[in-house]
RNA sequence: GGAGGAAUGGCAGAGUGGUCGAUUGCGGCAGUCUUGAAAACUGUUGAACUGAAAGGUUCCAGGGGUUCGAAUCCCUUUUCCUCCGCCA
């Protein structure tokens, strides 16, 4: 959610920054402006009417005491009059807050500068690429065909437990996971991310404050009966750690890194992009989370880059970084950097990670503030990125390195994995 | 799931209808003292909205109610604690 501050303030660069990211409903800013004033207006002359009826209390109060029961009774009457009249102002009020509350979670953030204008992926800036693609001879396999040829993984007994989208890795896939998952946790607590195991199902408070709902409700599981949310990413149990909490500027920065499943409902989804590992409705993911002072926050944004650019690296992966463009970022980010495979065998880039600058979009919904060296409270700033998720990587892993004799895995992991070739 | 009890500022803990936004202690910050630190002493120390400021309003788990007036009384939701039941 954007401060209302920076909309007051900054009203330009607010327009300007949505016109970035394809936001048509540019109006909205003017309507949330008005209802301000109106919310000024009223709020003031509620407090006004409260003032007094809190001025005559004390009177009655005094004048009780005194015995001077006639007097109290005259402005006992007085003040039912302006409780009525509060009441009105009261439900006037509310409903202009709400109004104005829910334009303003409409609004997506504001792009950082540093992103390129467009809309498609097409417009996405590759900022680095690795400079030769890999060729594999004609009989290479896609992941899917793989994963069957070794026993890693059965798509089939998946639908048959829950549906399509929920794979069952068997024994050497199972391990591979598990190894995996143990690699990427000991290099972001190497890199002094705080590893933590939150709940994978969290309440509509915490939806909120990292921007899934209302935005995206219907991209997660809902639990009904308890009301309760299956995490899309560890990003929503992680971020609201610190929702209500006011931080002390020493603290930053707050790292934190936790592996879970992740569920998305992924509606609509068909074809070749939902085929083998490419799109899944269980997932793991090892995410890597930072509270940051805004000085800091892009700076950090780089570090966590280099990050996972080193696992990548350590996988012996190909892949290519982009900056993604205004049109193709999420609603809540600011500046985001996406991190792509090379899915040899499929011929197409896969989506590994994707990490981000929140700026205070999401401190601004869960409140999280902290009080600079001035005295002054301000929102933090929040920041994530997968480091990594899991099944195209996997998809990658064994499109890639496939060979005659077997899956060949990269050195980096194999302690983690407990196999140098999977045959 | 059943029966009781509780929820107050960063923490601990007073306050049971009228200057209570809240006594006090600890912690934090600033100062005195000190070569420096500690100790001691003094002062200061919640947030939101509004206002140029002075000030005003709101907030004592959340919501609703009673009253001229609620941290204090009533209803309700949530959470925590104790006991019982169930359970990996």
């Amino acid at each position: 959610m954007i401060a209302l501050n920076l909309i007051r303030n900054e009203k330009e660069r607010v327009l300007q920054g949505l016109q970035k990211k394809h936001f048509t409903a540019i109006h909205l800013v003017d309507e949330i402006l008005t209802l301000d004033e109106v919310r000024k207006t009223t709020q003031k002359q509620m407090d006004d009417l409260l003032a007094q009826q809190n001025v005559a209390a004390k009177q009655i109060g005094g004048l009780m005491k005194e015995g001077k029961k006639a007097e109290a009774e005259a402005i006992k009457l007085q003040v039912a009059e302006w409780k009525a009249s509060t009441e009105t102002l009261k439900t006037e009020l509310a409903q202009t807050e709400q109004k104005q509350f829910d334009l303003l979670v409409l609004l997506p953030n504001i792009p950082s500068q540093l992103v390129p204008n467009g809309r498609t992926p097409e417009d996405n800036e590759v900022i680095y690429t690795v400079p030769e693609l890999p060729t594999l001879s004609s009989t290479a396999k896609p992941h899917w065909e793989l994963t069957e040829q070794y026993g890693l993984i059965d798509f089939e007994l998946g639908v048959k437990l829950t549906g399509a989208g929920f794979p069952v890795y068997t024994n050497k896939g199972a391990r591979l996971q598990r190894g995996l998952i143990n690699f990427f946790l000991d290099r972001a607590t190497a890199a002094g991310y705080v590893e933590m195991m939150p709940p994978l199902l969290v309440n509509a408070d915490s939806g909120f404050g990292t921007g899934q709902l209302p935005d995206k409700e219907g991209q997660m599981y809902h639990a009904t009966v308890d009301d309760f949310y299956l995490i899309p990413t560890a990003e929503v149990p992680l971020t609201n750690i610190y929702r209500d909490v006011i931080l002390k500027e020493e603290q930053f920065p707050i790292k934190m890194c936790g592996y879970t499943p992740c569920f998305r409902r992924e509606a609509g989804s068909y074809g070749k992009d939902v085929r083998g590992l490419n799109r899944l409705h269980q997932f793991d993911k090892v995410e890597i989370v930072q509270f940051e002072h805004p000085d800091k926050s892009y700076n950090t944004l780089e570090t966590m880059v280099k990050h996972v650019e080193g696992l990548l690296k350590e996988l012996e992966l190909p892949y290519r970084i982009l900056r993604l463009c205004g049109g193709d970022m999420s609603f809540a980010s600011a500046l985001t950097y996406d991190f792509e495979v090379w899915s040899a065998a499929q011929q197409r880039w896969l989506e590994v990670s994707s990490t981000s600058n929140f700026e205070s979009f999401q401190t601004n919904r869960m409140k999280t503030r902290f009080k600079d060296s001035s005295g002054k409270m301000q929102l933090a700033h929040t920041l994530n990125g997968s480091a990594l998720a899991l099944p195209r990587i996997v998809a990658a892993l064994l499109e890639n390195n496939q060979t005659a004799s077997g899956i060949r895995l990269p050195k980096a992991i194999h302690s983690f994995v407990g196999m140098e070739i999977i045959n």
